[in-house]
DNA sequence: GCTCATCTGGTAAGCGCTTACCGAGCGGAG
DNA sequence: CTCCGCTCGGTAAGCGCTTACCAGATGAGC
């Protein structure tokens, strides 16, 4: 901990010791006694309890904070030997630049907040399930993925992850949002986090985009190709399957991304004359839980299972899976399932699961990238940056194959 | 210099401000000339788009910035109509304190600083698999749920998680996490993360605390009960199961966590007289590409496999699983396979993954707890602190009932 | 040798907050 | 009525950086 080495230092009490940030006069370390090696038997000194600022360096390294500075941003061309000694400073005391202090002055933080809207307190399954779905809002591998993709862009940059989840059950999160909006530079706003209206309000102070949301003038937009993947997806069950009744497991209702999905297929259905099940008691919530409860719930009904259940994402399609094998109905024998997203867990399920892939490590760091433009005030080239979305073919939905089919 | 009450705009200020209709939350509703305000600050010269400062409040409300900070704060005790007159214009602006500035005068930033080490670029599998892993380590669960315990005790706390991943090529992360250090009070290190002298040097600066690493006497460590979790599997399998022979498939060399493991197991196997097989042909890396490659390997050779296999965490456990499948073996006919952690993908495999469940949300929130006393210079109460690990018993160990079974 | 352009380092003014300190106002006690 | 003590608002000093601006030094051109 705090070991108050050396005489010289206040070890303890306020880094600002002696003062001598403050008034402009080189109280004593300048350049004092111009000793070249002096400085590295100076340089042990500083190491006090708390991190060095910019003022030790100087010290050490003999000239002022401004040239500390110049050579660590690479602004203007120091002197050789200024650069070494301020180096040399640098690295004998372990300096790095106060985050709080750099973005203040720089009006640049290098920081992008990242918003996930999930429960926050994990819910036990909310049905009769036997905890299968414990812990699941915890680990969705789907906006973790996202975030890693926003992260692998961000870090190019230079920027870091702020991180915050706002509780599904938060029915004002502008507070919350808006404070992690001012410890960051932008926001990326994952589904659902915030309606229109507040939105608005908030992408008039920070630049703000969403994923799997709606663009607006002030907001951008990144999602994938929902409609080419959903009727891609359809093609397959209508045409090469022969399904001729489908039943659609909705996420939540006011997701974009799952209205994009629903009405492509029902646009599919509808051209091919076949039958669609939706409606409220198809209404899921992207959960394996929300999924499970929608299926034992169905099947508790004694309603006729269509004969392909088209899920929302791939969570939910895991639900329905598991609660369809619970009540002894063969998967896809019986009832195909399918899903949306292609999350790596998708591979290891029996059946493994068909699905429309997602680039979604691509999404994330398409959103960072839109952001950064509109931090640096750049005119982003769209508001509204649509991916390509594929059909994964694999065995729920009945082939027997598994491999990428790819459609038209 | 009076200042302009509203009507800055910088036109090419913000991003968001450029052809926004209606451009102020500012301009709106402020009622500002009925207060004998004057320029009541000098510093406010604030620009047309961008989010408003505390000197613009204070200027809407006609008091000081001090009165606004005390009253956001709940300093001292303001009149109530202090009070009111800034929460109104707080309101009215949409104000929110500054990070940086705020951080840099109260020194605290309110941020934790999370370090995991993982590939940064998403390497396909790394053996002749059929991509069944790639993107394994964009959706690893485990640390993952650490983060999301982390996230929920900071958040408590008004804390926020910023995020970074090294590379695990980076022989050098030293520089990288000191900046991280820099933006945050404090960090948590997952696995691995930095050696022990790095360690050192850094904890001298800032809090640390490690997840699954090794306490010293400035870092505090986090963990859970290795020993006792591996000895209650270890006397199932061979106990309950009557297995004589069994190979422990590593994590990294260098984890303590996976040592700790391989130890308790070692000594349980002696114990028992039965044979334990490991070694470096037994050596994995905690994902499930390399437990699939080991296992692939140990196959190609010749070798005559154990009559189970137990692996240093889920996720390799995984990759084995799927490996011996691949291979026409039988689980856990022919050869058992047990995981540890208890991701929630264990469940969701066939057959289900006989693990130790660690409490991973729990190690999460712990560590920040930890964390969080070291930042306001409490000693905390264990510089190591353990958390219980108990047997989940289910099917992959070749028991054919699923529920939870707990030995001493 | 002198002038001037060029280069480099230092000085100081903030960035937007928090808070120590000071002083005005006010009520109760003497 | 005066004095004291208390309350509460304002003033200003930083927090640790970046950078505009200035001044001294240096060398080229005459």
């Amino acid at each position: 901990m705090a070991v108050p080495v050396d005489g010289g230092q206040t070890a303890g009490g306020s880094p600002a010791d002696g003062g001598v940030p403050g008034n402009g006069i080189a109280d004593g370390g300048v350049p004092d006694g111009g000793t070249a090696d002096g400085a590295s038997a100076v340089g042990a000194s500083a190491d006090g309890g708390s991190a060095p600022t910019i003022y030790d360096v100087a010290r050490v390294a003999g000239v002022s904070i401004a040239s500390v500075s110049r050579v660590l941003n690479g602004r203007r061309n120091p002197r050789p030997e200024t650069r070494d000694r301020v180096l040399r400073a640098v690295s004998e005391l372990g300096f790095a630049p106060d985050g709080a202090a750099r973005a203040l002055s720089a009006r640049l933080k290098e920081t992008v907040g990242v918003i996930v809207r999930r429960p926050l307190v994990p819910a036990g399954a909310p049905d009769g399930d036997d905890g299968a779905f414990a812990d699941e809002a915890e680990s969705l591998q789907f906006p973790d993925m996202l975030n890693r993709g926003i992260e692998r862009a961000a870090q190019r940059r230079g920027f870091d992850l702020l991180v915050r989840t706002v509780d599904v059950d938060d029915h004002d999160p502008g507070q919350r949002i808006v404070a992690l909006a001012r410890k960051s530079d932008g926001l990326i706003l994952h589904d659902r986090v915030l309606d229109p209206h507040h939105l608005q309000r908030l992408s008039r102070q920070v630049p703000v985009v969403t994923l799997a949301g709606i663009a607006s003038e002030t907001t951008a937009n990144v999602h994938s190709d929902n409609r080419a993947g959903m009727v891609a997806l359809a093609r397959h069950l209508l045409r090469d399957h022969g399904y001729r009744t489908l039943g659609y497991l909705g996420g939540y209702g006011d997701s974009p991304d799952s209205l994009a999905r629903h009405e492509a297929l029902e646009a599919e259905v509808a051209r091919a004359g076949a039958v669609l099940h939706s409606g409220p008691q198809w209404q899921g919530n992207y959960y394996a839980a929300g999924g499970a409860a929608v299926t034992e719930r169905l099947l508790a009904s004694g309603t006729t299972l269509p004969r392909v259940i088209v899920c929302a994402n791939d969570q939910t399609a895991l639900g329905v899976m598991y609660a369809l094998r619970r009540r002894g109905v063969d998967v896809p024998g019986e009832v195909a399932v399918t899903g949306f997203d292609d999350i790596p867990m998708a591979r290891h399920l029996h059946p493994q699961l068909t699905t429309v892939r997602q680039p979604i490590g691509e999404l994330g760091e398409t959103a960072f990238e839109v952001l950064y433009s509109m931090i640096n005030h750049e005119r982003p080239a769209e508001r509204d940056v649509v991916l390509p979305a594929r059909l994964m073919c694999r065995e729920s939905c009945g082939c027997h194959i598994s491999g990428q089919v790819s459609e038209t």
